[in-house]
DNA sequence: GTCTATACTTCGATAGAC
DNA sequence: GTCTATCGAAGTATAGAC
């Protein structure tokens, strides 16, 4: 219901520098506080802006969500495509899926979604972006390597995804941490079965 | 600073129930809308009473959610131990962690625990309480099969919530499915290995 | 023990000044 | 093109009536 009709309202550039400081403050409070946390008022308040210039540059509270969470899928799926470009794509991409800052994110998006339709669907094919250019990277290594057949490439990236976002989440959200650490050795000595020892810089 | 000194206003019985009607009715707003949609306001038109009453049975929004919680929790244990107990644990695990209405819920509760620090401690302890009656349940199972030396059981337990959770959370938020139908297949070969096939009624 | 009248704060959004 | 004055709605919470 809120349409792409009238919006007769005037909006301000998208180059404007005032645009991409609210964007940042908003990536930051969603980050520290959560999607509840950014506010009009609180983005502003963090961007030390008034309040009403969120609106002028976002007519609402969805589009800038939706600005926000399109930038950084821009980020995240070229930072995926260099990763699974790399001399080794299994340890980088695992690498990357444990960056804090990228799941702690993806999570408070998804928790948004709940309620929030507009930005639900977009979350969805983006992740079925994520998804679909992973498996195609890395169906090519999981052959090559020979585990194909132990392992279908689609079902090791849905692994992969659910294990590292799953302890992103409860070490940095919850502050726990019993058996993660077994865990990552257990990932990691399969990696280092398929791909070697980790190499360093990856990213 | 909501410190437990004062307080000196009166509260209803905790046996009432309006207030158990008010706490489902939270509970199956924040299944369907997400936590966001839990406010007084909301709750208590669910319930077809006063928002007041909302005040009046839980002093602060984050007491009512503290009540919700520890409401499920309760249910979730008893559960878990059930499902343990059972003839085939893994399989009752598995199925029961593939719940979608549990799981929805402990992600909401988690994004919650994001900006609610009175309710991220009572859920860190939980989930590792959850972890812990877990790991005691399933290291017998596991070496009895003989599979612990290939798969340590505090892995085993962390990989198997985290895949089932995950799946839940993009099948029911985000209404996504890609790869889903390969990992469950996956998983629920290696179950069969361990346990032979789903002899039904788990739960 | 149960519920209502009411206060105060913050939210999203628009119309209009510069 | 950029920003401000301002409104109506919704949120949490308390004091007091039944």
């Amino acid at each position: 219901m809120s349409g792409s009709a009238g919006a007769a309202r005037r909006l301000g550039a998208e180059t404007s520098e005032t645009r991409a400081a609210l964007l940042d403050a908003a990536e930051r409070l969603m980050l520290e506080e959560g999607y509840a946390a950014v506010t009009s008022r609180h983005v502003a308040a963090r961007a030390g802006l008034k309040p009403q210039l969120v609106h002028y540059y976002f007519r609402t509270m969805d589009d800038l969500f939706l600005a926000l969470f399109r930038r950084r899928t821009a980020q995240g799926l070229e930072r995926q495509g260099l990763a699974m470009a790399s001399a080794q794509p299994l340890w980088a991409l695992w690498d990357m899926s444990r960056d804090p800052s990228g799941t702690a994110l993806t999570m408070e998006f998804i928790a948004l979604a709940n309620h929030r339709k507009a930005i639900r669907a977009e979350i969805a094919s983006s992740a079925e972006q994520f998804r679909a250019d992973q498996l195609r990277g890395l169906e090519t290594v999981l052959e090559r390597e020979g585990i194909a057949d132990q392992c279908p490439p689609i079902v090791f990236t849905v692994l992969l995804s659910s294990v590292s976002r799953f302890l992103v989440i409860e070490r940095e959200t919850l502050g726990m941490s019993t058996g993660h650490a077994e865990t990552v050795a257990f990932v990691e000595a399969f990696l280092t079965r398929v791909e070697g020892g980790r190499r360093s810089g990856t990213a």
